[in-house]
DNA sequence: AGACTATATGCACATTTTCGCATATAGTGT
DNA sequence: ACACTATATGCGAAAATGTGCATATAGTCT
């Protein structure tokens, strides 16, 4: 039961199923994310953390980045079936677009690059 | 979006799954609900309205009751997909059998006769 | 009408959540 | 070792959430 309302928690916001539905275009490190999302790096790692806790996600390092790919195996529980549902919602969300658009210009480069 | 996030956020609380899935077994008053759940008489109503709000559930008036139901043809959105989704889970949950045992126990008179 | 019932809701309060800022941690390369 | 990079995290503040209490609302019955 409390793993069930954790995996709905990590759900029930904007910030967290924006970067899913990116997930889900290809995995992503922090700051492409950041890029992505326009948002600032803690709450891009913050959020990306309790996705991983949930087990939407999952991460692995490469040299400085950390790598984060939705969990395609971790069909255990109703995570698998919540991962199809996003892949079919807002698939005309303006918001979703945005993110998308920026996600092709995002570059493998640190927060002290991108400079906010 | 604001749709999407407010569907999961109903479900992020574990009062509401419990409602839920007392719903799963058959439609309910406020009343019964509260006996099932053994929770207070405004607990159970504003989570029913918070449901209801998020298309889970409809609720019509049968006399002095309100009698809340999971709205079958919402089948629109997510909303149906999440419904199964929680129909397969917690089936052996503790609490949900207690919830259940309690249930079919209940009767259709209300919290001033449950005397609490 | 008035008495009674079931449910909804305003208010206050405690708890939780989210986020930015600054800093800590971990890895790279000299 | 040191400088530099990317990410994680402690802390504090603002906002949102869940709940009980009391009361309002809506319906029934005499």
């Amino acid at each position: 039961m409390r793993e069930l309302v954790k995996v709905f928690r990590a759900l029930s916001d904007e910030t967290r199923i924006r970067i899913l539905k990116v997930l889900l275009e290809r995995e992503c490190c922090v700051c492409e994310i950041m890029q992505a999302l326009d948002i600032s790096q803690s709450r891009a790692s913050r959020n990306l953390g309790i996705l991983e806790g949930a087990g939407f996600v999952k991460s692995r390092r490469e040299g400085l980045w950390m790598v984060y790919a939705i969990d395609e195996q971790a069909m255990n529980s109703y995570v698998a079936a919540l991962i199809e549902v996003l892949r079919g919602s807002l698939v005309n969300e303006e918001i979703i677009l945005w993110d998308r658009e920026r996600l092709s210009r995002a570059v493998r480069v640190g927060p002290r690059a991108i400079r906010k």
